[in-house]
This record gives structure tokens, C-alpha cells and sequence, in this order.
DNA sequence: TATTGTTATACTCTATAACTATA
DNA sequence: TATAGTTATAGAGTATAACAATA
């Protein structure tokens, strides 16, 4: 290891000023993943890491998470669902799909109705201002899409989609 | 919509006795994504799910998760890294690095040695029996793997490497 | 009996801030 | 003054279990 600025001990540098803090400096790349890097869980935790700070930050002044965005779309697309159908469909938990409706109730963008025909049950809709604000949601997610695209490529993305398909 | 058997309101079937609860049933294809399905971050939140379910499955017997995994790989790739590069490297905060090496180092996996250059910062090192340890972990990790290609298939899970290694 | 929505608990992970001992 | 490791706390997210109302 030839390096008279790298510290021994440590493996890190001096800070440069003009470097970022927020990704790897070039000391990490010295640093070796071994085995990691043939685990394609490694690469794909990393990947969602950024995809979602990227998701988050991008919708940051509608102040929307993915989550979030993934239930409305959903209760969009298909009003009228039992809170089981929504949390089954997206993989989530029904105690948790509980507190993200009470914030989205709270904040006036879903509502729950009580069913006609099962009374155990709520079927979901958006509410009028859901509706405009879920149109909001969707243009500022497609521009974060864009954001991936520049990051992987664009035929990578679409490469991405294909194979993880299946999990849909 | 054309069903006599999908109740109309929740979208759900009565469960069939032979099929199994933890994945899809039909009902939910049905139950449109919308947007959704054009979104790399959906695809990849729901992969990764999968993958560290089979990871921590996979290594059940030995007690292993994927961080505590990357975290054994690279200070045996790097012996003698600090806390604080191994955190970087690996996008962990370094306040929670301090809990999972309190864990490794308790199980006598890891250990902390007090460097010589910089009396702050701890020289990380496996263990013999960390070192044995890991070896094992490893041919886990690899028969994990090989569930990935089963699921995506060979080819796919190489290109998802290759597309993700700007991740690594 | 089983299911829906709900509440509650515990454990993990993430994000901070503050403290200490060093540099 | 800045950094390494530590401790503590708060907020998400996940995993359970239990309960009331209803099927």
C-alpha cells in the first residue's frame, strides 16, 4: 500500500475542502468488499439507500414519502379498497397502513368510508383535494424517476424494470 | 370488473386451503399499481425485502444478518480498519457500528485492538474463530445467492450486478 | 371460528446531539 | 478546533399479539 497521505491506522484522509461529505471520498475505494461485492443485496441496499433520499428530497416540499405515495396511488387507482386489500397489495403491515391513513386522513388527502357491505370493513377513496394533490405527487415522482435514469442510464433503468418485474 | 367469487368491496377472496399466505394471491394482481409499476424504487423496495428475508433465512443456523455480514467481510478484507472507515465504507452511522461491533466482539467474532498511531480510534480484527466463522457465513452466503439467481434468473442477476456496481 | 380494523409492545434501523479523550 | 468512539434519544419501520365488532 503505497500512500503518504492515507493514515495507517485509520484508512481515511485529511478533508479536502472542496469535497463533498455525503458520498465515498477516494479512500473508501482503497477500502476492499471482498465477497460483497458479488451479493447482489449489497448492491441493491445501497441502490435503494439512494433512491430514497433522492424520492424523499425531490418531494420534500409536498412533504410525501414513498410509502406514502405508493398507498395513495394504489387508493387511487382502485377506490373503494379494504385497508387489507391496500396493505396486501403493497407488502405492508395492516397495524402500520392504520397510522399512514390516520396522516393522510389528517391531512384531508384520503378518507375512510364505512362499507355498505362488510361492516368490519373501510373502503378507502381519495378526497377531492387528494385527487389534485395526487396529480401534484405524480409529476414531482416522474422528475425523481428522471433522476434514476441520469444515475443508472436510461436503457439500465429500463433494464432494471424488466428484471425486477416479478416483484411487482 | 367481471367476479362473482372477489368480494366487491375488499377486493379479497375467501382463502383457498391449499395456498400459501406470505406471497400474492390472484386478488391482488388485480388491484392495478398504476404509476407504481414504472417506478424503479417500488421494484427494488420489493426485491430487497425478498432478498433479506431469504439472507437472514438462509443464515438462520448461524445467526447472521446482513449488516453484521458486511460489516465481518470488510475488517477481514481490511484488518486493522477504524470504526469510522469501515461506517463510511459501508454507509453505516457510526453510532450504530459501536452497537453491532458490541455484539460481534461479545460473541467473539470481532475485536477492538487500541491502535498505536491514534489513541482514539480502535484497529478492528476478526478473531480465529471470527476468521472460521466467516469462512462458514460465506459458503451461507453464496448458497443464498444462488436463490437469487434461481428467482431472477442467472443472466438477470449479473446485469443487476453490472448495472448496480456504481453502487458498491 | 375467522376476519377487519385497531391498539399496544418490542425490536431494529436511522438521524441527531452531546460527551470524552484524544489529535 | 476538529475527530474517534461512545451514549442517549426520538422517529421510522417491522413483527407480534390481543381485542371488539362483525362475518
Amino acid at each position: 500500500m503505497s500512500s503518504h497521505s492515507v493514515h495507517p491506522a485509520t484508512g481515511t484522509r485529511k478533508r479536502r475542502p472542496g469535497k463533498s461529505p455525503s458520498r465515498h471520498t477516494e479512500a473508501d475505494e482503497a477500502i476492499s468488499l471482498d465477497t460483497l461485492a458479488g451479493h447482489a443485496g449489497y448492491a441493491v441496499r445501497r441502490f435503494q439507500l439512494w433512491i430514497f433520499q433522492d424520492f424523499i428530497r425531490t418531494l420534500a416540499a409536498v412533504d410525501i414519502k414513498p410509502t406514502q405515495f405508493s398507498v395513495m396511488t394504489v387508493i387511487g387507482a382502485n377506490p373503494g379498497l379494504s385497508q387489507m386489500a391496500v396493505a396486501k397489495r403493497l407488502g405492508i403491515e395492516r397495524a402500520r397502513l392504520v397510522h399512514l391513513l390516520d396522516s393522510l386522513e389528517r391531512r384531508k388527502l384520503v378518507k375512510r368510508v364505512q362499507s355498505a357491505v362488510d361492516r368490519r370493513s373501510h373502503a378507502l377513496h381519495l378526497t377531492a383535494s387528494g385527487e389534485a394533490s395526487l396529480r401534484k405527487f405524480k409529476q414531482l415522482a416522474a422528475e425523481h424517476e428522471r433522476h434514476v435514469a441520469d444515475k443508472i442510464g436510461k436503457a439500465n433503468r429500463e433494464q432494471l424494470l424488466r428484471i425486477l418485474s416479478c416483484f411487482a
